[in-house]
DNA sequence: AGGAGTTTGTGAACGCGAGAACAAAATCTG
DNA sequence: CAGATTTTGTTCTCGCGTTCACAAACTCCT
């Protein structure tokens, strides 16, 4: 692939591009399971679920890979996502806590199909080691900066429980480990040049009570709450029902 | 007063903000657990990883629950936050797909915690029918609706593989579910009126990737790339028509 | 009681992202 | 080959969310 990259274009991608661009690369993969080969703005926009101006806004920023008066070629843009996005190459991956959701996410195919490779689960339960997850073995907590430093490894997936987030954290920082998604409830400190992003069930769910919650008070709108003897009534009303 | 004045006093919470609160209440809750009974907001902000002004521009929008020059009531805000966002009450909610994900979620015990209570799993595959998983059995996807309409179910869980994923929701629908949480990846289409949230394992993974991408080409500005001969681990991803 | 010290709540400035609208570039048609 | 048609890439405008900065309000101390 063309290793000559213009000097230093520094194309700076807006945080909001880059977070849909893997949807759009989800959805460029269905277009070509279809057998797809060229599609408009439109149809990937729709395909993705976006507009289409911000889909071509965002493509705009990777560069000018499409033809105008025709579209775009679906498996050529598909390459130019995979390539910006990173997951051309293979990335190791280490997981640790191996409880019900580490489980889930070693045997999570959608890792090793999109450029992840579990390198190795860990767990600082004894009686758990040896035991073999998505045919990979779960190893001693310790192990991890070998593990870090034998394959390179610069993403780690925590998935223990809230109280044993932060050292592990810490411990990943300290092996070499610079990108980290936590599945963990808390909030994580880590240093500059530290990237964490977190994912918790439960707000999520919260977000849709919230709104469910206001969806039965627009239905009731005589301002009866359901008990909340609490004073500052208020009325829910309004509601742009579209959560994304 | 307030009772049957002017209903569009109703305060419109900012989506941003709704985000939010429940990783305040978390924060609020390890408070408690650690014995403070009051808190600045320089201290919540600290505890929920956020900006203090931004933290106070958020609660402004629920009411004046602080005291100046003091701060605010761990325990009253912690209530105030649960019952503007709807955990004070019980939400019962049923969960499609009874794999690694499903069972993984079945088991979170942070749903109980907050508010939200398992009342149904639900699966296809008949030979999974009958199992117990985290005290709850197992039951058929076709008594979707009598579940739904026995308990009131309003918040549903897909966890099921992708293909599924949109055939499960059109159910919901049907029955009755008015909020979505999908770990199925894909768009969902839902008529007007149905919240739906997203959670993709794989996507977060996908942007950790490109910031570490670039991470690594930043240390390295020679415009080098990683040799990378792309095995491209996925199906036929290779031949890029060419590179202008 | 009054002034000093805190800390909240909010008005205002600012920056980023979303969407509309349009010009540029390619194909198609006669 | 010229004009009509299609669709991209980009510019412009608007609204939302973040952050700053400060007045208001409360406590504490003398």
């Amino acid at each position: 692939m063309t290793a000559r990259t213009s000097p230093e274009a520094a194309r700076e991608i807006p945080e909001a591009t880059v977070a849909r661009l893997p949807v759009y690369l989800r959805a460029l993969t269905s277009l070509t399971e279809a057998g797809t080969a060229t599609c408009s703005s439109e149809e990937l926009a729709a395909a993705a679920g976006v507009n289409s101006a911000k889909l071509r806004k965002d493509l705009s920023y990777l560069g000018s890979y499409g033809t105008r008066g025709v579209g775009y070629d679906v498996e050529y843009l598909r390459y130019q996502i995979a390539r910006e996005i990173g997951v051309t190459q293979d990335w190791p991956v280490v997981i640790v806590g191996i409880g019900n959701l580490g489980h889930a996410l070693a045997n999570y195919s959608g890792f090793r199909s999109r450029g992840f490779r579990v390198v190795a689960l860990l767990d600082a339960d004894a009686s758990r080691h040896g035991e073999l997850v998505a045919g990979v073995a779960v190893r001693p907590f310790d192990d991890l900066a070998a593990i870090v430093r034998d394959n390179d490894v610069a993403i780690g997936v925590i998935a223990t429980p809230a109280p044993a987030a932060q050292d592990v954290a810490d411990r990943m920082v300290e092996a070499g480990i610079s990108s980290i998604l936590n599945f963990a409830p808390g909030v994580l400190s880590v240093p500059e040049g530290v990237d964490v992003r977190k994912v918790d069930l439960s707000i999520e769910l919260q977000i849709l009570a919230y709104h469910e919650q206001r969806k039965a008070q627009q239905a009731r709108p005589d301002g009866s709450v359901d008990e909340v003897p609490v004073p500052l009534v208020e009325q829910g009303l309004v509601d742009q029902g579209r959560v994304s």
